[in-house]
DNA sequence: GCAATAAGTCAGAAATTTATGACTACTAAA
DNA sequence: TTTAGTAGTCATAAATTTCTGACTTATTGC
């Protein structure tokens, strides 16, 4: 876990982007995930097998902090919380869809 | 050194597409310098500082592998060799520009 | 206050990626 | 056939990322 954060990596080297935001070994298949619905912790960790809490936490936070994402904490019988692509997130998909029709 | 080519990886998450193409420490580096001018081996070790032969040997063989790079050869005094972009390498260009907009 | 459930955090281990330095291969010219 | 320049490879070390399992916090209802 390094102590600088992604934004930092994205003043520091504007060149990059998103692309860094995007890279990490999970944080390909959440964004995707997150375009289809809604996500839920425990409901990330089941849908994508081999993944762990400790590493999807910290993908959460990184694509919440970089605007991609949105949480939203839903106080309810057991504590529930939602992850929510923004607009930013959202206006994303559409390029990640080129890139995906190059491949 | 994984064993497992990044085609492979395209192959079995397709969803991932170019994302994990241009991920590794020195790959956007390497295409933005590609995008300016064809590169040549030892000129690009002393532009990206900080890098190193072995990474960057290993970069361009899996931008080359990958069909964003083609290596050229020329048989001259001392051996030349460079790598310049395909056509595909150029068409991703516009789509890279798009993602740096939106950072 | 206590139980049950969801969403995490934390320290340390394992795996993967990147870096270092020595060594090799090819080419042309002398 | 030796030399000089470019482009690497290889084994191993260092750094970074990811994984594991135990522990913590927050919420509602009883």
């Amino acid at each position: 876990m390094t102590t600088k954060s992604l934004i930092d990596d994205m003043e520091t080297c504007p060149a990059q982007g998103l692309l860094k935001v995007l890279s990490g070994k999970w944080k390909p298949e959440i964004f995707r995930l997150a375009v289809e619905a809604p996500l839920r912790f425990s409901n990330l960790l089941r849908q994508i097998q081999g993944s762990n809490k400790q590493t999807l936490s910290v993908a959460l936070r990184e694509l919440e902090e970089v605007g991609l994402l949105e949480k939203i904490v839903i106080k309810q019988k057991p504590l529930h919380i939602e992850y929510n692509l923004t607009e930013k997130g959202k206006s994303l998909v559409p390029v990640l869809k080129q890139l995906e029709a190059m491949s």
